[in-house]
DNA sequence: TACATTTTCTAACTAGTGTTAGGTTTTGAA
DNA sequence: TTCAAAACCTAACACTAGTTAGAAAATGTA
């Protein structure tokens, strides 16, 4: 206990926590250093004490949202254990990745509203972060996929812009007190998965698409 | 053909889809009247003869957007034969969709940029043409359901957000010119109705990549 | 042509923006 | 208590925002 932080570091918090939710609620260009400030309970002339700027404040929010997330679903994946399956993986990502994008909600919902308003040289640099964060659910997908756990027709790069869309849509609707994340994350696991048809209510392993792979794909077509 | 628009018409749309890119670029506060009149090959005090203010002109693009959406799912699913099951009619829902946001991409874009920085009555009258959207969703997915189309688990509610979720994030990151709409909205109720680990091969893209020109549009994935 | 209507422009006003320089208070160690 | 460093505040500057009133141009009809 007892963890001694300097004063600075509170008072940077203070401040940046402000911003998120003023960010959040008004947009990059809505949002006023006074806004802030008044929010932090300081005075506009103050912030420039730990930012040089509001770009650099911007910045910061930004950077603080994706690597929350990014290190919550590393985490949460490191500890899984050594011969832990696919549909484990992606359970327990999407259960890391919910869990942190509504803890630090203001923060994810700062970034989806200003994401594309700010300057081009701060959405670069934190477009490099979220890249590595694709890359480590594109792991996880072709792994899976290399095991045999996907039907083999399967778009890897697809399938992740579509669960990672899914996912962060979920600041927008979620409201604690409800439903647990836990709850809507698998369920989310389960709809990835198995899809709205699945049959699989347990089936760890559905061995039946990729392996002995039936060719009569006309057949099927004709079913769209 | 020649369709006679009153002038007045023209004018307004001219300036309607300057307004729904700028808005998009720069968010609600970050949009310049100056900036839209430049877009629209106007002075900014010429907007106001067509929009009485700033805030009218974000509802109307507000409202266009979700409402292009509305209407081209309806005609979709109206142009399906009675006896259309469960599956036919989401994937019908999802091409009509997708289709229509990315047609209109602007004002889809642009509401998204948006939405939560917009004064809250402006919000409210757009909102209530967003759940009505969400209602025809919702009986498509209940409809399958009653028919015994899913597996009796399954979250209806959870599963539209899901749905919309990923389908809306589709803006971000399709860029014309590569894998088409439709290919994409296929693989998406794929998805949707079978999940990842679904056995049924069928995918039903003819020819895969749209084409056999392996053209590899480098999707310019965000992860986030 | 003439002339009323529609459409656009010009020029300005008020209010609020990010940022800064320099002063004031607070803090904590000696 | 002393006093420098840290944290905060005040007041202002240069600039840009939405909006408006009235003049000017474009348009269409007689």
């Amino acid at each position: 206990m007892t963890k001694k932080l300097p004063k600075s570091a509170i008072s940077q918090k203070r401040v940046l926590d402000a911003a998120a939710k003023i960010f959040r609620d008004y947009g990059y260009a809505g949002t006023t250093m006074r806004t802030i400030a008044d929010e932090a309970n300081l005075k506009a002339g103050s912030i420039y004490y730990h930012y040089k700027s509001k770009d650099d404040l911007i910045s910061a929010v930004l950077d603080i949202g994706i690597n929350a997330v990014t290190d919550r679903v590393t985490e949460a994946l490191a500890a899984l254990p050594e011969d832990a399956g696919g549909r484990q993986r992606i359970e327990t990502a999407i259960v890391a990745h919910l869990s942190a994008i509504i803890e630090v909600g203001d923060y994810t919902l700062a970034t989806r509203r200003v994401f594309g308003q700010v300057p081009e040289a701060i959405r670069a640099k934190n477009t490099r972060l979220r890249d590595s964060y694709g890359a480590i659910w594109q792991k996880i997908l072709a792994d899976a996929h290399a095991r045999g756990e996907f039907r083999t027709s399967a778009n890897l790069t697809l399938a992740r812009l579509f669960i990672l869309g899914a996912l962060n849509w979920t600041v927008e609707w979620f409201k604690p007190g409800g439903r647990s994340i836990e709850d809507v994350a698998r369920e989310f696991a389960s709809f990835v998965l198995d899809g709205l048809s699945g049959r699989s209510e347990n089936a760890a392993f559905p061995a039946t698409a990729a392996g002995a792979g039936p060719k009569r794909r006309s057949a099927r077509v004709r079913a769209l």
